[in-house]
DNA sequence: ATACGGTCTGTACCTAGGTACGGAGTCAAG
DNA sequence: CTTGACTCCGTACCTAGGTACAGACCGTAT
């Protein structure tokens, strides 16, 4: 593997900052490629991972559960990166559940916000009073 | 009305800390009652804008979002309210179909994972890194 | 060979959303 | 009337997730 990049180029093939990148190998999560009297190459496996966590990210997974997804790959114990993966899509089905309710309840209320006149309370803030 | 809650009382009730009141009431979410030089007393409204609080919040609104919304209320903007709460609904959709998307790859991986043999390199990890 | 711009290290600062604490006053039970 | 619990107020501190320096060094184009 070449290992061709500098860290602003890195960055920016991620889409991050290059300080992002330092604070992520601050909590252990990239590793830091050794500089060797001048400066530090990065290749495709680190992009990868930085892909990685950019996109876990966006899906709601905390930094730490991130770092806990990688070093399951890591320690290549699959039985334990199932069981994790496993309880990570329970978490996702219970989030969306819980958003496709919120979503529901307030496409109800804007609608019934468009019907009713200016004189009402506007229903969108009693919503949140009622289970 | 009577305003009959110690600030305890009335945490406890929206199931929040003393301290998260005073948060709200330093963020300007939540009027202070005078004293009258002894303590204040809480009533009705100010438990139903706590819960308000506390739902909008989970939600996933965040406290200024929570704040303007309060405020629309306040104001009788229904126009404004729709437009927020039309918003949140394109958000949470959105949000939504990533994690859908996101729980199929992990079933998917899993299964795979369970198929392969302890040899190969866990799939969960390389998940992500491909749309 | 020097100037300009990127890198490295360390530390400081930032927003969001709280949480904790110190010191003083107040309330209510015994 | 004392004691213990609660309140008030101001300020400090905390985690998460970064972002921004400063000062020194490196590397490359001119």
């Amino acid at each position: 593997m070449k290992e061709e990049l500098t860290i602003s180029k890195l960055a920016k093939a991620a889409g991050v900052g290059v300080e992002t990148v330092r604070y992520y190998q601050r909590r252990g999560m990239l590793n830091t490629p050794s500089a060797g009297k001048s400066y530090r190459r990065y290749g495709a496996e680190h992009l990868q991972r930085l892909l990685f966590i950019k996109r876990a990210q966006s899906i709601g997974f905390t930094l730490r559960e991130v770092a806990e997804l990688l070093s399951l790959n890591d320690t290549r114990d699959h039985r334990l990166a199932r069981r994790l993966a496993t309880k990570k899509i329970s978490d996702i089905e219970g989030r969306i559940a819980q958003m496709s309710k919120v979503a529901d309840a307030l496409r109800h209320l804007v609608h019934e916000c468009e019907c009713g006149g200016q004189e009402m309370p506007c229903p969108i803030i009693r919503m949140a009073l009622k289970e």
